[in-house]
DNA sequence: ACGGCGGGGCGTCACCAATC
DNA sequence: GATTGGTGACGCCCCGCCGT
């Protein structure tokens, strides 16, 4: 439950120990700061960047070695889908915003307010609910986006949608709504509330680009975009350390059959000094 | 049972290269 | 020039293992 630790973890500024080696990108920024004052700091950064210059991806380097070493699965190039959005989703209907829940479940709204709640993981349509909101309505103006659900007092987690609706998610005890579809095992259910008086902390409405006037508003707006950079940032790190784990998998394999081989080559390389070169007898 | 330790995973920041 | 995606590095938490 990423939101337990997102509070923990981000709550305060993360503190930055400038010294530690580690940090070698910072470490050159500053010998970059300093060849201002000393001339001959120049080539050193210079270097100092070619040595750290970027390598290539893991995606890249593990394509390559699958196309040297066969049986080794290729990551593919693209995803056909939008990014963060399960495929089962995306083909189910044509959503006109998709949201993620803090559970990591995901939610699609449709053109004509049917919701689609989806599990990532789960075996396409088994793990998605489709419901309608019953008195859903045009989105007020200025008012069309919303970008993540918060934590309620009672417990229960929040997720608003279009049409200054809530999409609530139960606690396990609580029984689903009959509008909505049954809820089967231990599969979270969902209701629609009518929203409290205010918005909860760390909810953004976001407003529609061109009805940005207050700063109140374009201080709202940099924070959905933060926000939107945060998610996407989580994602591709994820995406990147599963990438990463499947190229040192990928190097281990690749280095046991090259044991293999040179075992091999060993052997025959002494099978052969033993026929070209016969022992003589004294 | 308890505490220390190491490994793994996660979110975030900073940076860079590619793309728009 | 702005935006976006990939990735290294950091700090944090969780969990299992081990010694006491």
């Amino acid at each position: 439950m990423w939101w337990h630790r997102h509070n923990l973890c981000s709550s305060r500024p993360v503190e930055r120990d400038y010294s530690s080696g580690g940090l070698q990108k910072k470490v050159v920024a500053v010998a970059e700061a300093d060849d201002s004052a000393e001339s001959e700091g120049v080539t050193d950064s210079q270097k100092r960047r070619e040595i750290l210059s970027r390598r290539p991806s893991y995606r890249k380097i593990l394509n390559e070695l699958s196309s040297d070493v066969p049986g080794v699965p290729k990551i593919e190039e693209e995803k056909s889908e939008e990014e963060g959005v399960p495929p089962h989703v995306a083909a189910m209907a044509v959503p006109t915003s998709i949201y993620q829940t803090s559970t990591g479940q995901y939610i699609a709204i449709a053109q004509g307010g049917a919701i689609q709640i989806s599990t990532p993981g789960s075996d396409g349509v088994q793990g998605l609910q489709a419901l309608t909101m019953t008195n859903s309505g045009a989105p007020p103006p200025g008012a069309t986006i919303v970008q993540y659900a918060a934590q309620s007092a009672d417990g229960t987690q929040q997720f608003f949608v279009p049409g200054s609706q809530v999409v609530v998610q139960d606690e396990e005890t609580e029984l689903a709504p009959s509008h909505m579809a049954a809820a089967t095992g231990d599969m979270p259910t969902y209701q629609i509330r009518a929203p409290a008086t205010a918005l909860p902390q760390g909810v953004v409405m976001a407003a529609s680009p061109g009805s940005l006037h207050s700063p109140q508003q374009l201080a709202e707006e940099a924070t959905r975009k933060r926000e939107l950079r945060l998610m996407k940032n989580r994602e591709a790190a994820k995406e990147c350390r599963r990438r990463k784990k499947e190229y040192v998998k990928c190097l281990e394999s690749r280095v046991a059959v090259l044991e293999v081989q040179n075992k091999k080559l060993i052997e025959e390389l002494e099978t052969l000094k033993d026929i070209c070169s016969p022992k003589t007898d004294v």
